[in-house]
DNA sequence: GTGAGTGCAAAGAGTTTGCAGTGGG
DNA sequence: CCCACTGCAAACTCTTTGCACTCAC
């Protein structure tokens, strides 16, 4: 991935941010940098943990580098349905998505439509500064409708 | 509020879908159940408790009989971006809206527009079931940003 | 060398669950 | 009268924080 040009540039623009920023170049931000690099949809926080390897980086260290990097403009955090978030890389390069997300394995997939940026001005004209949006969906897909069980259709969903 | 007959029919329609449930009609439930509808935002759940009567109804009672309503499809729960929820009440009376929030002091704004109603056939399209979606804006709110010091502005946002 | 950044452990917030007691049907 | 429902307290999950140590600059 590191070969690929778009990934180097905004590898590159990261790094840049976090030095006008006078913060440090260090082992877990470049990492975990990487891997949100290499992630093609938005992820959780423990697989990104996962894949920066646990013992490279602790959870609270990737919550905090997470954070800096939102504060930075190098991530975007999403909060789910269920309480959850899933970060992703900011990037020009990149488009604005959406995203289709199963409410029963999780699994995200891209929608790259956002029909909700037209509404922003809207929102501004009602006083409001420094606006995002949010704007998920969420159903069950094909593979977990088929492993579902007729039963568990009916019940209150329960554990 | 129990007056209007709008009102009314949301409250009918709503035991019924307890009873057809085979769910029994307790205390707590209505108590909730009316305060719900007599809300015109969506609410937080400590909105919610306080408006019950902390008395009346434990938190837990709360969260569980707002479960159920979720289930039987009389509460809709949206997360918001500090991962809280909002719920408020569905009702075929009630349009479909959207909400603009406030990131400082969490204010609800309604928003009557949809535009996200017209992609679920594309999610259908996907192989999804089930089909919900999640459309918040937010933002920070004309007051909020009077009453910001111009220092607070430019900080990385800490406690 | 020095302070920003880190790991670890503990705290915190919001929410859920276990269990014994209560009350709706 | 029985079991769904409740209240209370404890547990749980995700996230944040305090503190002493470490390593980027």
């Amino acid at each position: 991935m590191p070969d690929d040009p778009q990934w180097k540039e905004d590898y590159e623009d990261a790094v840049q941010k976090l030095r006008d920023a006078g913060l440090r170049i260090t082992n877990p931000r470049m990492a975990l940098l990487k891997v949100l690099l290499d992630q093609k949809l938005p992820c959780r926080i423990e697989d990104l943990h996962q894949q920066v390897g646990p013992q490279h980086c602790d959870l609270a260290t990737l919550y905090r580098c997470l954070a800096t990097f939102q504060e930075l403009g190098i991530v975007r955090r999403c909060f789910l349905n269920d309480g959850t978030s899933l970060f992703e890389i900011v990037s020009p390069n990149r488009e604005h998505n959406h995203h289709v997300i199963c409410k029963v394995c999780h699994k995200v997939e891209s929608f790259d439509v956002c029909v909700a940026e037209g509404l922003e001005p809207l929102v501004r004209k009602l006083g409001y500064r420094d606006i995002s949006h949010v704007l998920e969906f969420f159903g069950i897909c094909e593979d977990c409708q088929e492993n579902e069980s007729p039963a568990t259709a009916k019940n209150l969903s329960k554990k």
